[in-house]
This record gives C-alpha cells, structure tokens and sequence, in this order.
DNA sequence: GCCCATGATTACTG
DNA sequence: CAGTAATCATGGGC
C-alpha cells in the first residue's frame, strides 16, 4: 500500500475513532458554513496542512495500532451498528441521487469519426479506410500524388499508434485507481458501513471522470486528424509550374490543332507521358488555354506565331530527313514529333 | 508588395 | 461526362 493509501486510511481511521486531539492525528471540527471565519478556516487549513506535514512512517504505524486496537475494542460492534443506522437514514439521498448515463452524442460523434478516419477499430480496415479517404479527397485523380498518399497514411497510423497507446495508458490507469479505491474502501469498510452500492457509485465516479479524460484524447486526436487532413488537401491545392519543356509540348500540340484543339483521350495519355503530368492535368490545361486564348486571341497572337514558326521549322526538318532517308535508304517518312499533321496557317491562325 | 500568369477547383450546361 | 466559364490560390517577375 502506498503512502497516500496510508493517509487516506489513517484519516479514516481517526476520523471514526471521535478522538481527536489524540494519536498525533488531531482533524479540526467541521466548519460553519457562514463564511464569516475566513481567518479562523485558514488557520484549519494551516493546521491540517501542518498535520499533514508532519507524518512520518512512525506516526502512521501509531494510528494504524491505534486503528487496529478500535477494531479489537468491545464498544466497537455498538458503534458500527449506530453508524449503520444513521447509513440507513441518510441513504435515501444517495439513492436519489442515483442516474443512468445516456450515452453522450459529442462522445459518439467523436468515436464514429475516429471510426471513419480508421483511426479507431481494426488494424487492417483502418488502413485501407484511410488510402479510401485520401483518394476520396483527392478528387479520384488516381496515381497523381501517391507521395502525399503515402505521407497521409503514415502520419495517420502515427495518430493511430499515439491514440491506442494512449488509449491503452488511460485504461490501465483506470483499472489501477479502481482497484486501488476499492481495496481502500474494502479496508475501511471493516471500520465503517459501505454499502456495496456505494463501492459501485465511486466505481462509477472513477469511470466517469476517466472517460471524460478518455474524451479529450478522443478530442484532440479528431483534431490531428482534421489538421492532418487540412493540411492534405491544401497540398492537393498547392499549384505548381509545369516543366518548360511540358509547356512547350502542350503549346506545341495547341497551336499545330488550333482549330479543333481537343486532344483525344490517346493523344492525352501520350501528351501526359511526354509532360510527365496527368492526363487530368492535361485537361485542365487544354481547358485553361482555350478558355483564355478565346478570351483574348491578341495577346496570344505573338506565343501562336512562335509556336507555329516552330512546328514548321520541325515539319521542315522532318521532310528534310524523309528525304534524307528516302534517298539513302528507306522508303518510310519519319515524324519528328510524333503530332499529326500542324493545321494551322503561317500567321498561327485557325484554318 | 504588387500584379500578372497559371494550375486547380467548382458550378453549370448540353 | 467532357467542356465552359468563373473563380481561387499560388508562383514568380519586377
């Protein structure tokens, strides 16, 4: 037993005993509750604070003889069946006092998050239900940033980890403090009645002021995950500039098909692998650029006229290199960049 | 720090 | 569901 278990037990002890002033243990008479005798409290105060000081392991084992010889004492069977009366009189307001808990909504709003995030409930499923969240979040462009995919799920299992541990901690605690109070209310109650329904009352008080404990970790684990996710998708959001060489490519495919640039879903899929981008992020930018070069075909005239000078200059040197080849010896004309025929005019405008 | 360019997102349409 | 138009948010030059 520890040394606050000690205390605990020996004020008891010498609170039953209705001795004080004796066994070096000595506890003020209660207090009125005016408030008029702020000074004289303080001075309880100080005195039980000084008591308490004051304990030593040889004042303790004075109390616990003294404790044992009220156990032995003849006066003591009297006593406790007095106590008991006044139990059975003073126990109406205990019952009264009794309640069922409905289960708290925040609580299981908390638990049904924590769920769905996979961060509470089986191993396995949390992590498949995370990789299922992020691709969800991730607007369904699979494959684009597996990076972030990978990041988010190994902080999430690092949320979870931190979670259970903790999770696991608290319970332990709880079990413990338990244990612990009802070995002490077992002990005392050989000195004064407890009812078993007493036990469970503090039993329930235990559980109750740990759950809440249990919640703020629930809490601030749902807000991890929310900052987590924030952060996720923020980066999802984050823009940043293709390559040099990808927007050449993409202007390239544009200005050879200004008249009807809407690349196929094939031409897509080659334009993403040459721009080492996504098809989706292929769209986007077909979208974009035809949107703003409708909007304002003048200021796109001079980038047009650019791209077409050199669509030509790779169409010339493609025909150069048939002819090349066609004189060495294949038959085949090569392409030089793989785009079908520019339909474009020598001013870049639409045909 | 401002401003324009630009990739991404969203609401809407056919 | 692809495409349009508007808008958001950031990058980057000045």
């Amino acid at each position: 037993m520890d040394e606050q278990a000690r205390i605990m037990q020996t004020l008891g002890g010498v609170n039953l005993s209705g001795h004080p002033g004796q066994g070096g243990m000595t506890l003020p008479p209660p207090h009125g509750h005016d408030g008029t005798d702020v000074d004289g409290r303080k001075q309880d105060i100080g005195d039980i604070l000084h008591q308490i000081m004051t304990i030593t392991d040889q004042s303790l084992d004075e109390a616990q003889a003294k404790k044992h010889g009220l156990n032995c004492h003849r006066m003591k069977p009297a006593l406790f069946s007095v106590l008991c009366e006044i139990k059975e009189k003073t126990g109406l307001s205990i019952r009264g006092a009794q309640e069922e808990e409905p289960p708290d909504p925040q609580l299981m709003r908390l638990d049904n998050m924590l769920l769905a995030e996979g961060v509470a409930g089986p191993e396995k499923g949390g992590g498949a239900a995370a990789a299922a969240a992020a691709a969800a979040a991730s607007g369904g462009a699979a494959g684009d940033n597996s990076i972030e995919h990978s990041d988010y799920r190994a902080k999430l299992t690092q949320i979870r980890q931190i979670y259970h541990t903790e999770l696991e901690k608290y319970e332990q605690a709880c079990n413990e403090f338990t244990t612990h109070v009802m070995n002490l209310l077992r002990e005392q109650s050989r000195t004064r009645p407890i009812s078993p329904k007493e036990i469970e009352r503090m039993v329930n008080i235990i559980h109750r002021k740990f759950s809440s404990i249990q919640m703020q970790l629930k809490q601030s684990t749902c807000e991890a995950v929310m900052i987590l996710r924030s952060r996720f998708l923020d980066a999802r959001r984050k823009r940043r500039n293709f390559s040099k060489q990808a927007t050449e490519i993409l202007n390239e495919y544009f200005y050879s098909h200004l008249s009807n640039p809407y690349p196929s879903e094939e031409a897509k899929e080659e334009l993403a692998k040459k721009c080492s981008i996504t098809v989706s992020q292929v769209s986007n930018w077909f979208g974009n650029k035809r949107i703003r070069y409708k909007k304002n075909i003048g200021k796109f005239q001079e980038e047009a006229n650019l791209y077409a000078a050199k669509t030509a200059v790779n169409a010339a040197h493609a025909v150069a290199a048939a002819v090349q080849n066609s004189q060495t010896n294949s038959p085949t004309t090569p392409n030089s960049g793989g785009y079908s025929a520019p339909c474009y005019q020598s001013d870049g405008r639409i045909q």
